[in-house]
DNA sequence: CAGGATCCCGACCGATACTG
DNA sequence: CAGTATCGGTCGGGATCCTG
């Protein structure tokens, strides 16, 4: 009689994997390992500094991604994802099956 | 080199999984079966009319729920899973897994 | 009973300019 | 190079009232 909390927890998971940019980044790190940050930002036309910055840092923030500052001239930041988020591989690639599934069914209705 | 593809399946997959009460009519669906509009309601406190119906509408658009009326008066409507809605519980289930852990991990870390 | 129709606010996100 | 700061538009979603 209580689904509240599971569905809770499951929102938990969405929290973090929703935000327009953040499974396309961690798809990125997750298939091309460490990578600088406009290394990441070239590798996605149409993201802006902005969002790429905020989304990292909510990565971060959870424990998902890591960033590592270098003290140098030019500055160097190089981000990778961390042992914890490699959890999250699974649910990525689970959902990137049934999408790519249900986008197909959706063409073949038309 | 093209990771944009893989990430935009996932965001379709994504977009079906999204709205706030989604994942929680899937799982009341998937754990109790057929249910009447107003059952649903009762058991999601907190939700409103126009929410519920709106989720219910998207989900049914995409076949992941099936509506079916009852010309009756006073009126009845029965929602259940569809074959191909089912076809998203192995995710729903990861996501449920993962985000219970990752709740319990945030808890021991305070 | 199962909704439709409105009003409205805040978060999400994009565009642009500036900086250590 | 890797950001921060600011402005503004869009839209998801809540509250409330109405209806066949």
């Amino acid at each position: 009689m209580r689904y509240e909390p599971d569905a809770c927890r499951v929102e938990d998971a969405l929290s973090i994997l929703v935000g327009k940019w953040k499974p396309v980044i961690l798809l990125h790190l997750l298939n091309n390992g460490t990578q600088r940050f406009n290394e990441l930002r070239r590798s996605m036309p149409g993201i802006t500094q902005k969002m790429l910055t905020k989304q990292l840092r909510e990565l971060e923030a959870e424990d998902i991604v890591e960033r590592v500052v270098y003290p140098e001239v030019p500055p160097k930041v190089e981000y990778s994802i961390t042992e914890y988020g490699k959890s999250l591989q699974p649910i990525l690639e689970a959902m990137h099956e049934w999408g790519t599934n249900h986008t197909r069914r959706k063409i073949e209705k038309n």
